[in-house]
DNA sequence: AGCCCAGGGTTGTCTCACAATCCTGTCCTA
DNA sequence: TAGGACAGGATTGTGAGACAACCCTGGGCT
């Protein structure tokens, strides 16, 4: 029985544990993360707790003030916007290439979108949400390109403090939905240029809201 | 008299100092970094040294394995073209963004080009390197997107320790010249869509090299 | 040869310590 | 009373030493 635990490093799992905390709002955007506090709050040393919040960082949850500590990253409408701008041509571009993908990748994005299509139905933003990201990143996946994923994962890792303020307001989830319908179907299809094209409508339309 | 000093976090100035060592060969790719070697290289304890290597895994210039430490990031020929597949779209949007910038913006890019002019006929490759950074970063900043400029940043940080290695054979500078200007020519005469064209183009042939 | 295991080397984490810096509230002065 | 200098507390930046957990290598056993 053997290797048993494999445990995961210390600190991944206050890492996680953080990053749960702010996503659920217990720190609110701009609050002032004291390294003093969260060795209490997780009982683990300030060595720990700094290397932690270094990680935040390079996820730019948070931002670096010197001498003056992380604070959570307060994210402007302009840097939604920015964000959508960014996101526009990668993800054309991660769909693009899925659209070239052997079929064996494909059939993961028809499952999940036939999953989600339950979430619409019951109106549950909260797995809408969750579905939605499985199916970006299994298109950045499919696409073969390995830095493709790992930007998109960068660049919605910032999105996902903002999406826990807007999941109640402003994105409506049903055509999103529909968007994606045509998406997957022009990657089904394997037609790289209407999947780039259905992709960039879809980013289009969901940043102005 | 007066603030002074204002220095510089030593973390910082070690990560420099670092990055300059493996950027000049000397600590070369899959090298393994062993933290007690580095505290006593650069005179910094073992905790900054930590916080640093964290910092160069940020930048991808360093891959991380659980209790093996930190290696110097091997770049294959597939990552390369990895790398220059994702700037594609995405130097073609901060060119595309940069044409519709105020003149002022633009005036630094025809600085920057007409400089290169002297690289290019003397041949100095390290010379234009350096100025082929400066053009690229100039535009990013000229799309006046700030997160744009933020991630082109992280992506070439990650060419620099190749393009060490390349920097003689691969890249024919007077061709690259040559395409930057039409970059800016299209920039210049403030046509994004052609401005996005050109850029593009210069990417995929300086790919295929 | 192949497997098991001990040992050395390294990382992951903790504790204690202190200088440098920032912030805030108080006191002095005009 | 307004303005500014200043002291004190709070917090970060960095250092040193320690030890458990873990990976790898080489020796010994089957």
């Amino acid at each position: 029985m053997a290797s048993a635990p494999l445990r995961t490093p210390l600190a991944e799992t206050v890492c996680e544990a953080l990053k749960g905390s702010i996503l659920k709002g217990e720190f609110l955007p701009g609050a002032h993360l004291v390294e003093a506090e969260l060795t209490q709050k997780y009982g683990v040393s300030r060595g720990t707790i700094r290397e932690v919040l270094r990680r935040l960082l390079a996820d730019e949850l948070v931002e670096h003030l010197a001498h003056r500590g992380v604070r959570v990253r307060r994210l402007a409408v302009d840097d939604v916007i920015e964000l959508y701008t960014v996101r526009e041509p990668v993800e054309g571009l991660a769909a693009r290439l899925a659209a070239s993908a052997p079929a064996a990748a494909r059939e993961t994005l028809r499952t999940i979108h036939a999953e989600a299509v339950g979430a619409v139905a019951a109106g549950d933003r909260f797995r809408f949400a969750r579905l939605n990201s499985a199916f970006h990143r299994s298109i950045a996946e499919a696409s073969g390109n390995r830095l493709l994923g790992a930007v998109l994962g960068r660049l919605n890792t910032q999105l996902i403090g903002f999406q826990f303020l807007s999941v109640e307001n402003a994105i409506d989830i049903g055509s999103a939905h529909r968007d994606h319908g045509e998406v997957l179907a022009a990657i089904v299809a394997g037609d790289p240029d209407a999947a780039e094209r259905a992709m960039r409508a879809h980013l289009r339309r969901t940043r102005d809201s």
